[in-house]
Formats: C-alpha cells, sequence, structure tokens
DNA sequence: TTCGCCCGAACGATCGTTCGATAACGACAG
DNA sequence: CTGTCGTTATCGAACGATCGTTCGGGCGAA
C-alpha cells in the first residue's frame, strides 16, 4: 500500500521551517496546520517532533554521499576541486535548505549531530584532503600547506559564499547564472591565489 | 550609583547559553536561575526575553567595529589581508561565542539581524574588496577576479576554519598555538594559491 | 470486521510576563 | 539625630498562553 501523502507533505514543510526558524523555532501546531494535516500526524507517522527533524536531517544530508561517486569518477587532483567546487554548487542550489541544517547543527548542534551531521562532513573533507595530498605527491601543489587544512580553505570560499548570501545580497550578485563564473574564480584563487605573477 | 551585579550577570550567562542553543532554545528560568537571579529581573532589566537577545548581539558586534582602526593603520592591500586574517583569529580567540550569533543570524535570522548584524558584515566585506581593489590597481593582484567575490573568499577560508571545529576536532588541531601558522597558510593560499609554481 | 490512516479535543507541562511585596538607601524636613 | 518619603533592585507567586503528546473515536479499503 502506498504511504500516505501526508507524511510527504509533513517532511516538505518541516524542511522549510525548521531550515528558516530552527528545532526550537516552529511549533507542531504551526507544522501540521502549513502541511494541512492533524497535529496527532507527527506524533503517528515520525514519533514525534524530534523524530520528524531528525528524518528531516537524513534527507537533507544524505546528498553528501555523492562525494564517493566523484572520487571514482575523477583522478586528477586539480580536476577533483573542479569537481568539488561545481557539485556544492549544484547542492545548494538543488538545495536551499541544506546550507541552513548544515551551519545551524554545526553551531547549535542537536541531538543529531554525531550520528547524523559529523560524519557526512569529515567524510567529505578527507576525500578533499586526500585528493590534495595526492596533488602534493604529483608535484602539482605545493607541500608547505597542510592538505586537510587545504581542504578546509576550499569549503569554506565556497561554502560561505552561500553562507552570507543573507547579509550581501546587495554587494554582489547572487545568480545561478553567476555560478561557473564563481567557479572558475574559486578554482583559480585556490589553486594560483589572487597574486599578480 | 553602581549598576547592580545582576545585569551583568545575566549578559553573561544569556551569551553563553543563546550562543549554544539559540534564542528559542533557552527558557528565561534557565537564563535566571543559572545567573542566581529572580526569574522577573530579565523583563525589568532588559524588557523581556527579546530585549536580552538584542542586547547580548549588540555587545558581540561591537568588535566588528575594530576593521575601521585597521584599515586607517594599514594602507598596504598585501599587509591588510594578512591584518584581517590575524584580527579574525583574535576575534574568534577572545570571543568564542562570536562566530555561533554569526552564523545562527545568517541562517536563522531573528528580528535583529537587519539592524545589528547584517551592517557590521558588509561593512568589513566593502572594507576588505576595496583593500584588494586598490591591490589591483597598484598592480599586486592579478585583475580577473570580483575584489567583492576575493574578499567573501578571504572570509569563507578563516571563518569556516572555525564554523566547522565542532565536526573537524579529530581531524585537525584547533589549538590556539597553530594560528599564526594558519594566518600564514591561509595568506599563503589566498596570494598565491596552492598550486606548485 | 479488521486494520491503517487520520482527526481534534483534552492533558499536564512549560512558556514569558506581570504584579504586589520587601529591603536597602539617599534626600530631606523637623 | 531621627523619622519619613521616594527611588531602585530584587523576589516569587500567579496568570494566560502555548507547548508536545496522548487518546478515544471516525472513516474507508480489504
Amino acid at each position: 500500500m502506498e504511504k500516505s501523502e501526508c507524511n510527504k507533505k509533513l517532511l516538505d514543510v518541516a524542511t522549510q521551517l525548521f531550515s528558516e526558524r530552527g528545532l526550537h523555532g516552529v511549533s507542531i501546531r504551526e507544522l501540521s496546520q502549513a502541511a494541512g494535516a492533524s497535529i496527532s500526524m507527527i506524533s503517528y507517522h515520525f514519533g514525534g517532533k524530534e523524530g520528524l527533524y531528525s528524518a528531516v536531517l537524513q534527507r537533507q544530508f544524505a546528498c553528501f554521499a555523492e562525494i564517493h561517486e566523484i572520487r571514482e569518477r575523477v583522478s586528477d587532483p586539480v580536476e577533483m576541486v573542479e569537481s568539488y567546487l561545481r557539485w556544492t554548487f549544484r547542492r545548494h542550489r538543488d538545495n536551499p535548505y541544506l546550507l541552513r541544517f548544515y551551519t545551524s547543527e554545526l553551531t547549535n548542534p542537536t541531538a543529531f549531530f554525531s550520528t547524523l551531521v559529523m560524519p557526512v562532513i569529515d567524510e567529505v573533507i578527507v576525500i578533499m584532503a586526500k585528493a590534495i595530498e595526492e596533488g602534493q605527491r604529483q608535484g602539482r601543489f605545493r607541500e608547505d600547506v597542510d592538505p586537510t587544512n587545504a581542504a578546509l580553505a576550499l569549503a569554506g570560499m565556497v561554502n560561505y559564499f552561500f553562507l552570507s548570501s543573507l547579509a550581501t545580497e546587495n554587494l554582489i550578485s547572487h545568480s545561478p547564472e553567476r555560478d561557473e563564473d564563481l567557479v572558475q574564480q574559486y578554482l583559480k584563487i585556490f589553486t594560483s591565489g589572487v597574486g599578480a605573477k
């Protein structure tokens, strides 16, 4: 039998509201009303408000597993950096709520941080650090920077663009049409820096 | 007459608790109990829970004004980048709660975001973008990157190090003794990139 | 009839705020 | 010096509102 629509509708609505105001900022009454469902449906389908939140979190962070496919497909270190940048842009574009849960959990971790969030973040950082380390072994990357730190710097550059968008929307265009241009700019900065040759 | 200690104690306790769990995650009962004060003191001194939160926010973001002194003291673009990096490291070290309010407001903005948070963030980005632009005019920085975007990339690199610390604490050392080393690494990456020459 | 799915009233707990009482203290008049 | 008054800081009980959960029942398909 098909699992009813109520379930999916609740997940969708909860994704938006939780991302906007956090776990404690939304009540189950507002949640269920926005989903056109009854209050008790949240406890019925998800075992309570926290259960719904964890279901949202799981669906949000599922996409991070894609990094493994990228790593399998791409072997060249520089190309790996470019793929990571493009993948991250697309990830945020496809899912405008992701970054809110991402940083919300990093700064105000809930009970699900250590089981649902931290593992997938670490996986990405470790994989990128390994790619950079391989680049160093190949003589393509300078060896006087720590690979993990370089991976963090890369992730920071691109994620911060979306993180700061609420504050900088009148300073810089956040239109998706600029994405590929930005990918190239970040790639340039990361590999060659902003210094004139 | 001296303003009582109750006021200051409430501010200190609220800073920690709000940073850990957000505006909606803490009750005034827990707040006042942790401060050793009565429940009614919050409404009495700050006009309510939100008033206390805004007082905390104001005190947190006051330090961003220091960027103006730095800009007055430093004229060389590269030196300005280095000063920004060192200043940001010290800012986060001196105040471990700052980044939580910073990102919490960026992802789950409260009513005070547009008046207390956004203006100071924009100021820093604009000042750094101008410094980078000047570096381009001097021929020290390449001209094919957008100054504002470069400023965002710089801010992203260093802020993300602290933002991700909860997830990456067993991947990389976050000891303050490494700070100067990290400043130099970020400076290197930003000005020269990770590419081998 | 049975079994998922769903409803909404009801419950106890907790929320933020308000209010009357109290104590300490300086100013001032007698 | 002393008694009174107004101000300020603090308390805790009480209030109405809202919180998340539970529960008895209704509905439709098997």
